[in-house]
DNA sequence: GAACTCCGTATCACTCTATGATAAGAACAG
DNA sequence: CTGTTCTTATCATAGAGTGATACGGAGTTC
């Protein structure tokens, strides 16, 4: 799937590709699709999902395999070893509190973001809590401002090309090359409508004190209950959530 | 660490190895230490966590490497696919409300149980949500299940040699050989103030219909609010709740 | 019940990748 | 500035990973 035919430490490259497949899946995998949708020879992907099982990582079932709960625990160490979320857990609690809106910390994967640590603002008891969740990074404001911190934004919008918002609207690569100037200009970004219809959210960058790109922090609330957001003192408060919580975890390496 | 020299799929078995390691650790990791505890070349643990990180199962930071954020997406995935946990939820909340105690749903990985699903029967809001936890196998009930529900019990014994309760109960091999003996009798393990002080859990295998181990259900609350446990219905609420849980998978192929 | 199909597993020779010793390069402390 | 510690790069060799092929087994159809 995504890793080419990379030279160094391929079988191991590989091995991620597959269970990322598992992953994308929502449902148990055959071995047959397994390797076609990683790209694999059946026999190499029955060598990988093998060591996969051994160590927890995938599991058998009656229809297929599907991803396996030893995932769960490293999950479970990231959680609580991962500084910044250590760092960022009394700033999300802090702003979910005073605002009543849904405080987000997202880490960038590769080409998606991941949903890290998340504080609901209102006391509506979320079921499926939905930690773990592998968003794309365009549409959505805690996404974007991946994209506009760093690099050429000409060429991320042309990579795009061209996306659909939830509420309907179409951005081609200039469209999306504007808002991502607009919002590298204005340092945190504002989606109304955009991947869930009727939830606008607000979002920055966090970085380490040496610039490095850590994550990103969003509020998210109805859009309804929000009056004209960027006259709003919100856009403030997350920029300065986003820079608190950067200067407190220490500087990579 | 764990996997030997063994041949096949080398690379990918001690990919996983480094990360067992990170899960393991309980604070960031340098390169150095995680070479060393997963017994790998300095050179060799470099490329595995490059790879790690490539692909988010671990991160990098200031004082070291943890694991990363992939992992928690890989967890939601399991969380969402597993035919296991799927069918078991409705079976925990219904005991678990019935009960007023804490409904627990684990699975083996290796010489070790993870926690996949819990319902607690009370009310009080449980904060650090322990799901993800990686326990021993032999101190609590819900692990012995396992080591009771297949192979030598005198060999399992005797390779765990000797084990302390958190009552201060000392138990020699003969001591568990009997315990699990007894679990293998019963069909359910009773386990009190073993693993944690004031804590009494009850717990039973289960399997599939073709009498394959798919994980342990286990029901646990304050030792104190228990009258004789083995003279109430509590064990057999417990070996039906299991048995419903796995006559509801599907058999694995 | 038999023939067929499809999916998963085992086997094997060849190539290319993973490996570890060594050394160069950073970070850091004194 | 010098010595130490930790990380990254380089390179030849051995041996692991690979995929074509073939076998076995389960499920399906007639």
């Amino acid at each position: 799937m995504t890793t080419a035919k990379s030279n160094p430490m391929r079988s191991v490259h590989r091995a991620f590709d597959v269970l990322k497949v598992l992953e994308l899946a929502q449902q148990p995998l055959r071995l047959t699709d397994l390797a076609q949708r990683s790209g694999l020879h059946v026999a190499t992907a029955q060598r990988v999902v093998t060591v996969l099982i051994e160590h927890g990582y995938a599991s058998r079932h009656a229809n297929g395999y599907t991803a396996g709960p030893a995932a769960l625990s490293t999950a479970h160490a990231f959680a609580m070893t991962s500084p910044l979320r250590l760092v960022a857990r009394p700033v999300l609690e802090e702003i979910a509190t005073a605002t009543g809106l849904t405080a987000s910390l997202y880490v960038r994967v590769q080409e998606s973001r991941v949903l890290i640590d998340r504080v609901e603002g209102g006391r509506r008891p979320q079921y499926s809590l939905p930690i773990g969740e592998r968003l794309p990074l365009y549409p959505g404001a805690a996404g974007k401002v991946f994209l506009a911190g760093e690099g050429d934004l000409a060429a991320e919008a042309e990579r795009l090309g061209s996306v659909t918002f939830a509420s309907g609207t179409v951005l081609d690569a200039a469209g999306i090359r504007a808002d991502l100037e607009r919002v590298r200009r204005e340092g945190c970004a504002i989606s109304v409508d955009e991947r869930q219809f009727g939830t606008t959210a607000i979002a920055a960058l966090i970085t380490d004190n040496a610039g490095d790109v850590l994550g990103s922090f969003g509020l998210s609330g109805a859009t309804r209950s929000f009056g004209d957001v960027r006259d709003s003192a919100l856009p403030g408060d997350v920029r300065r959530a986003a820079q608190a919580i950067g200067a407190r975890v220490p500087a990579a390496g």
